[in-house]
DNA sequence: GCAATTTGTTAATAATTTTTAACGATTCAA
DNA sequence: TTGAATCGTTAAAAATTATTAACAAATTGC
């Protein structure tokens, strides 16, 4: 913990921030903030809070950015992460998409997979390609199978459904924005 | 802040430690831990980092489950979630896409999986390829038996379905905006 | 230049957390 | 039924943190 005080004081530079003007935002006094960024104190959770609320940053945010070296940009085919078991094998690049704002996924329909009608209840949009096998869709009133090459896009609200209509595997690429379940 | 003393104890029942235990291994006192769980004090980061490095969890981890904030650039393969159980397989990337407008998953279906007419009441648009196998999709009144490369794009309002319509397994690479499920 | 702010730091005090050490309740073994 | 061990909790003491209030250095305004 002992970077908590060096990323803290360059959250704090980066805002244009003194010590005081961020105690006075935070409500800490301002030797507290002295002491977190010289790594002479062990704060509290809640002091910690209080600074980074006062910056408009989450915990989550805030030790996020701590591995940020750590972080992954790219994926081996063998690397995306399996989100759902059964016919239907879905592999998502990366395995945390929150404040992502697009999921892309490769997805693989066992011969007859079936996703059931889904109910979707936010609004976003989504899209894909289909790279293999043979997918039946179901999309408000349109039904299509579509095969290697085909794709979709369209908005979640709108009842739909997915089958694997093939005899074998099928392999589509697709991407959502923003991220959902 | 509340509840980080619930998930601690969560986190402690899930790993089968009694509170001494969990204080050994830490090195804290087994009242601290008592006082966190019951949020009659304020924990030190130091303190917290004891208790959480003893479970081998990281404070970008625990922020992360707890706000689902967590900011996660790249996912391995393995670290896809599945989103759905049963014979399709839904792996998301990411595993909370709250407050993300893009889902990507990747499908498997299993032989003869189908996801039975949808019907979405709310606005949207998904799509994907195919990558392998055979996905019979159904969009509206269209029903097409999609194969590798193939790929579905339309309005979540229209009624669609997926069903793996082959005797393999199908893969899919998907994408939806606003992520849903 | 010069006074007035503003900056970051630090000692001493106040406030809070952490530990120690106890308590009753529960479980386990014989 | 016992006795021993373990569990979670809690009051009081010990240790640590947070604040107050000062300090010198740097910056700003005139």
């Amino acid at each position: 913990m002992e970077n908590i005080g060096y990323r803290l004081k360059t959250l704090r530079g980066h805002q244009g921030l003194s010590q005081r003007k961020l105690a006075a935002l935070s409500g800490v006094s301002n030797a507290t903030i002295s002491l977190i960024e010289h790594g002479r104190t062990d704060p509290s959770m809640g002091m910690l809070k209080k600074i980074l609320d006062a910056m408009g940053v989450s915990f989550a945010e805030f030790f996020s950015a701590e591995n940020r070296s750590a972080e992954k940009f790219f994926f081996a085919a063998d690397e995306l992460s399996e989100i759902s078991k059964g016919p239907i094998s879905y592999r998502q690049v990366g395995s945390d998409l929150h404040e992502k704002s697009l999921q892309i996924l490769y997805e693989r329909y066992q011969p007859g997979a079936d996703t059931g009608q889904s109910m979707l209840s936010h609004n976003a949009e989504e899209g894909g390609i289909v790279l293999s096998g043979r997918l039946e869709v179901t999309v408000g009133e349109e039904v299509k199978t579509l095969t290697a090459g085909d794709a979709y896009l369209f908005n979640s609200r709108i009842p739909h459904r997915f089958r694997n209509a093939g005899s074998d595997d099928c392999v589509v690429v697709s991407a959502c924005t923003p991220p959902t379940f």
